[in-house]
DNA sequence: ACATAATGATACGCTTTTCCTATCTTAGCC
DNA sequence: GGCTAAGATAGGAAAAGCGTATCATTATGT
């Protein structure tokens, strides 16, 4: 699918000569007067007047080519921007993620893709993990990144990890527990606590609370937050204290201290996740690329 | 030129099955996916997402299909146009003509051909025989309705007769001329006459003078006028008479009163006339179109 | 688990299209 | 009147496209 014949006419009507036309377009000159014909044939309209003196163009020509011109240029854009789709530097993407992934780096890396990617629109959408999930198997997102664990049922989807964090204590500048470098698990027993909603990310919440079970620590959950926001200026107001993702620490909050804890908790675990069979190279070159960003 | 691979990528991607694509193509399978596999190639972007199950299209697919169908869209549409140019039912013509050519059945043919044909761009101006000569050798304009006359040199141009028209002789309402239902040639001896200018169409007024003289005719020239309407208020206000075309009583006037000529005086032929060559349909369509609205 | 059915890919020979070489035709020119 | 330049025509060769037969893969049903 060379165009073949429209740009023989081209050809043709810009040199003015089947000779030299010929010689341009790397074929006799016979053939060249056969394929003009076909053309006038199907369009059942002259396009060149002949002489053996002269070629010239007839109105039909002359309206005909630059609209073969355009017709031929369109393609080119058009061939541009299919290759640019195919290989990820063009297209539309939509990412569903969850806040702990909205880390410095992470946004240094959008702003970065975005840059060299100038074709690209990326749709950029904070949810949870349960709501992540069902936006990509609803198809209203492409990708997601999210918290996983081996307990999640996601035989349908594929995914690749982006990176781990560790949970931190967060707890009012004047807590007791501030005074330590690192606070073992053990402390939490029996103090307010202040939690996310299980339906948020149920498979985390469920670790999280079997690991405190077997630490023996019985939270005393004062209070669920949706937000981490709201979780923040919570723990600020000393209403309680929150484990949260260690990304939160790049957010400062007056008022607020962040302490590692001493013991075992489940990993932060944030994968990038998407439909099998789903993978396009834009959302690969996104991957490596945001993979790329993570520190150390 | 049948855009044979972008209508088969089409195909298949309606269908989204090659067997059925094949069908409706009237090609066998085989051939159906070596050509997809070959736009492919071209394209350097794998288009459809196949398995033995089902065959959907990739994001690239996804954004040539509707660039695929705008493309052949876009090619019907020229082949309309460039066809309705080469049967003349489209185009563009500019027309010079002389003030005597502006009948109301010229005006009338006009407005018809324009009527049924609204694909035609039709320029119309008014010129004299010499400036429309010189726009028709300069492509200033393609088509000329001018007095023509054998003493002419236009080798270089083609021409049809139009209409012919006799002169006139334009009188005030109470010259003492206007008590005869016509005039001798011989009656203009000495008689104040208003002509126009010999620049506009030499050869008609040499035929003129010629016959004037022949006639033994010594016209007095009071006034030269450059435009008809000037000619006519110049004798309504009893500056002279005139000779004039026919045509010109269409347009009535208080104080005017024309007679026809006893005696031997040039025909005023108006043809058309253009260049050698150059006769497009739309030209012989408009041709013939205002030649049948001739009277008689 | 194995045979069956459905579907796209591959192999290979045939047909059609396109191209090339050689020659013809026409119109201007010395 | 022959010469030259340019496009058209003829006929065979090369290339592209198509058809039949077959393979490979995956789901399905017993």
């Amino acid at each position: 699918m060379r165009f073949r014949k429209l740009n023989y006419f081209i050809t043709v009507a810009e040199e003015l000569h089947f000779g030299r036309a010929a010689a341009r377009l790397h074929i006799a000159q016979p053939p060249l007067s056969q394929q003009i014909k076909a053309i006038e044939d199907e369009l059942g309209a002259v396009l060149f007047e002949r002489s053996s003196q002269k070629v010239s163009l007839t109105p039909a020509g002359e309206v005909f080519l630059p609209q073969a011109r355009a017709l031929l240029q369109n393609w080119e854009k058009i061939q541009e921007q299919v290759r640019s789709v195919a290989n990820g530097t063009a297209g539309n993407l939509s990412l569903g993620f969850v806040w702990a992934a909205g880390t410095p780096h992470f946004s240094k890396g959008i702003a970065q893709f975005k840059q060299n990617n100038h074709g690209v629109t990326l749709n950029l959408e904070e949810m949870t993990t349960t709501h992540a999930l069902d936006a990509l198997r609803t198809e209203k997102i492409d990708l997601a990144m999210i918290f996983l664990n081996p307990l999640m049922d996601i035989t349908d989807l594929e995914h690749q990890e982006y990176e781990i964090q560790k949970h931190l204590l967060a707890l009012p500048d004047n807590h007791p527990l501030a005074q330590k470098d690192s606070v073992p698990l053990s402390d939490l027993h029996q103090l307010p606590f202040i939690s996310f909603v299980r339906q948020a990310h149920p498979s985390l919440y469920d670790q999280i609370m079997h690991s405190l079970h077997a630490a023996g620590v019985e939270p005393n959950i004062v209070q669920i937050a949706r937000l981490t926001q709201t979780t923040r200026t919570l723990v600020a107001a000393g209403v309680g204290v929150a484990l949260v993702p260690e990304s939160t620490q790049f957010d400062q909050r007056e008022g607020l201290t962040y302490r590692p804890i001493d013991g075992v908790l489940p990993e932060l675990a944030i994968h990038f996740v998407w439909r099998k069979n789903s993978l396009t190279p834009l959302m690969e070159r996104l991957i490596t690329h945001l993979q790329a960003q993570v520190p150390r």
